[in-house]
DNA sequence: ATTTTGGTTCTGTAAATTATGAACTAACGA
DNA sequence: TCGTTAGTTCATAATTTACAGAACCAAAAT
């Protein structure tokens, strides 16, 4: 299999981009390879011989992958190779993981203006506000999302 | 300088957060006390102390975060230390920072979709969807913002 | 039954990360 | 101006990460 330039330049922005979210570059790689790819279904054979990466450096990958619900594979009748590809449903995920992000971050927050004893409450002030805001968010995100909904399927009508 | 188990834990649990959005370990741990110690403002020699790194880490972590304008500090007349506290708007800009991240995304998958040539439209669609979202998203936080700030004003008026 | 092949596992290691400690510097106070 | 000390820099040590290569395994094809 071949890919063009353009689609080697973005596996590699995707990788980095996904090495930022915690992937190791190999996992990033067979990521972004099969979401960049013509076909939308690659065999292991393909995605090590295109990224030039090890069998075992694959295996790892994938099998990291299917772990983690990332990607899936069919196989078909009278063959033995498994064809990956990456569950749709991803992309939904990858939201929200950012999203539960924040409100870890808003937790912890919360926590630390309980324990710290600060004399002046100027300090606790900007922290306030912004854990406010996170809870605000939280809150009009699924309002956010019906909307969208909503107005998604009236430009699809 | 002493902390008690909260905080010690809440500096840990800080620092870990930190980590995975890219500081090193140390550098989390500084973010951290400065944020759950009681006084908003420690010394150079108060932080390297009460964490237990050396002073070249300590030096490296606080100038890090100087340069990256993490944190900041102030001198006293007759006092050579400097001491050191948080930046407040450190934290707009840590949600700020999450928000160009999803941008960043965005900006991938939509290249994605001019590269790849799919035969069945049904692997382009669910990608579709998800971009389209992230428009929308980012369409509406202004209004969200602005909405929250007018509530926010309410309540405390 | 044997071979082929799709894939796994184990071991070694190169490279990067992260921190330490000691030597050093510079500025301030006395 | 001299000593003290707050802080920096440098060499290096300790870990961790990430991958390759080879040996290995199991199921399917022949």
């Amino acid at each position: 299999m071949t890919l063009s330039d353009k689609q080697l330049e973005l596996i590699e922005e995707f990788g980095v981009y996904q090495e930022n979210n915690g992937f190791q570059p190999a996992v990033a790689r067979v990521m972004g390879i099969l979401l960049v790819s013509d076909k939308p279904e690659l065999t292991f054979e393909e995605i090590s011989e295109t990224l030039n990466i090890s069998k075992s450096a694959t295996s790892n990958a994938l099998n990291m992958l299917l772990n983690t619900g990332h990607i899936e594979y069919t196989k078909f009748h009278g063959d033995r190779k498994r064809y990956f590809r990456i569950k749709s449903s991803n992309w939904r995920d990858t939201f929200n993981k950012k999203m539960e992000d924040l409100g870890e971050l808003n937790n912890i927050l919360k926590r630390v203006l309980e324990v710290r004893k600060r004399d002046n409450p100027v300090y606790d002030e900007k922290l306030l506000y912004f854990i406010s805001f996170l809870d605000y968010l939280k809150g009009q995100l699924p309002n956010l999302i019906e909307q969208w909904e909503k107005q998604n399927l009236n430009q699809n009508a």
